[in-house]
DNA sequence: TATTATTTGGGTAGCGCTATCCTATGAGAA
DNA sequence: TTCTCATAGGATAGCGCTACCCAAATAATA
């Protein structure tokens, strides 16, 4: 017998198919597939018959397969900004085991924040036929939302929360949270207050809004006061910021940092340069990321719920993709100022 | 006109098939397929003429006939422990990026330091047909390494360096780094030096046997120096352990933390106590993560390529997955002392 | 009771690609 | 020259599943 005569897929693959199980369950394939889906009606008693037989099989579908009969695979692409930003990663772990769960694969992008970059993703993930479409905040290319919606494929917008219609968004107003820290800092008697931020992503200046807002009320807004840099956030570049804003005339006695660990490294910066926190200058951050707590002094700042918005968003997606209704298109999880001892 | 009758395929994609490449270029389909992919001898006249129809209606093939017809799909699975540690993030990153630009889509899945977990995921995914697969470290159940053989998938494993016939790994000793670490310390003239480790996964125990080794040697080994922590590190735990240590009887001269972030919280929990580091009590770390170099002092700390590690593994899985021939089947990356103002 | 909906099963026909075999064609060996 | 054999194209037949259409059986309506 020529081995080579024998097709490759079967002499390889051990797939147990759908045909097995109708086999094994004296019914047709397609009643199997319905059987198991729960797409249509099926008798009670069969449904129970298949259910047994693929069982006993092991059968599982295969997604490609699937995805190529019924134009959809069964992953969901996630478009994040940065990994470096623990945030993020946050955000994806959550949404990522939410989703497992339900049986969908999660795919990865990340965009660097970039808008074009974003499109291009996106385009490479729409081949995939996606069941599902994570994507990070509201800004973004005419033609990255044209291709969202013209893809006809369920998008949840993570971080943000929008009051668009159609739009289904999970997150937290940062303008809001921003002012409210803000007014922290106002009410513990600072009044130069700088707002530091880098990366200068959308919800960076959402922030800067929230601060810029507060301060003109107060009376006491200052262009000076606001030190905008577009390179990423880090610890270092904290360090370096907090350096630079110390040395300035008039002194301000608070600084507002638009992510943790740029108050981190502002921290770790006074601590060398032996500059009193918050005697001196108080400082404020925003994200509650790992180790603000263990600073020192710890730092104050505001918690955003990450994991709850990835596990929310996953689960408004869902609904979407099984074609529930969404009662709550958008869903603010709020957020918690947390005063510690750096204010 | 019912439009119901229309097949939903046609009405909703636009999708341009090899069969309108076909079509366009003059020749049959499966010419197409074998000119694009390069997979057979095409004749470069018919090359041409098909790259050229290709381009210009924007023919991108489907990844889920493809998987199906060629039972791969251009999926790479990637299983890595945890996504709180930073060294695997910045791996996946790394290793993610050099895929994407292959053509290759990055599954991430996350076996929270469990061999069991890691089974079922790994299970899960070969259901998808991934192309290839990335597992970190060696260790593993029977099952999981049965199943990654019998599958035939490329499989490359990351962080740690084999000599093993037949297993493709990028990393480096963990155990090398760590004893050259408890060398440092020795010529820095500390005799007490603790070893203190959470989590306690494979590599952070093969760091253990370098320290152990590396004691032994000297004659300094006290099995009292040894702090064993199975809980998830963290700079909380790493503050924790610190207080516990400084407190031991006889006093303890030196600790050498598994990872940065315990040694970060240890150096916070320095200040905090104010412990003089390094003159009191010199502090190491392992992996050089993001902030061990704004630390009060500067940690010194073994820096792990994990980008490097991240790139070479997908490069050598790019020509795995290939069919190339893979020379250097186990690379060891290597690692950098580096020796800052903590010891 | 006759007729019209509403179930619930199955048949058929692909989804868009590639593996496998087959057939021309020309080069090289005998 | 005749025969082999490598080479380059195509035809065919699925991959494993689901969308769509149909038909028989039952239920609901007139």
């Amino acid at each position: 017998m020529k081995i080579s005569s024998i097709p490759v897929h079967t002499r390889a693959t051990g797939r147990v198919t759908l045909a097995d199980v109708a086999r094994a369950a004296g019914v047709s394939p397609i009643t199997v597939s319905r059987a198991l889906r729960g797409e249509r009606a099926v008798g009670a008693e069969l449904v129970a018959r298949v259910q047994a037989a693929s069982n006993k099989l092991g059968y599982v579908p295969d997604p490609a397969a699937r995805a190529l009969a019924s134009r959809h695979s069964s992953h969901v692409a996630v478009l994040i900004p940065m990994l470096s930003n623990a945030l993020f990663v946050d955000l994806l772990e959550a949404a990522q085991s939410t989703l497992r769960a339900a049986g969908y694969q999660t795919l990865m992008a990340v965009t660097h924040y970039d808008t074009s970059e974003e499109e291009h993703l996106l385009r490479e993930q729409l081949l995939h036929r996606p069941a599902g479409l994570m994507v990070t905040g509201l800004e973004r290319s005419d033609a990255t939302r044209q291709l969202i919606t013209q893809s006809g494929v369920p998008c949840v917008h993570l971080m943000e929360a929008s009051g668009s219609p159609g739009i289904y968004s999970v997150g937290l107003s940062q303008q809001s949270a921003s002012a409210e820290m803000t007014r922290h800092l106002l009410q513990k008697g600072r009044r130069r207050i700088a707002f530091a931020a880098a990366q200068l992503d959308p919800r960076t200046l959402h922030r800067l809004e929230g601060y810029r807002q507060t301060l003109r009320t107060a009376g006491l807004m200052d262009a000076r006061l606001e030190w905008l840099n577009p390179a990423p956030s880090s610890l270092a570049l904290g360090g370096q910021m907090f350096e630079q804003i110390m040395g300035q005339q008039p002194p301000v006695d608070a600084i507002f940092f638009c992510n943790d660990d740029l108050a981190q490294g502002a921290l770790l910066a006074a601590l060398r340069l032996k500059v009193d926190v918050p005697g001196r200058v108080a400082i404020a951050g925003f994200n509650d990321l790992t180790g603000s707590d263990q600073m020192l002094p710890p730092l104050t700042t505001v918690r955003t719920p990450r994991a709850e918005i990835g596990t929310a968003a996953a689960s408004m997606l869902l609904k979407l993709m099984r074609g529930e209704p969404v009662t709550a298109p958008c869903v603010d999880v709020g957020y918690t100022l947390v005063v510690r001892g750096s204010t």
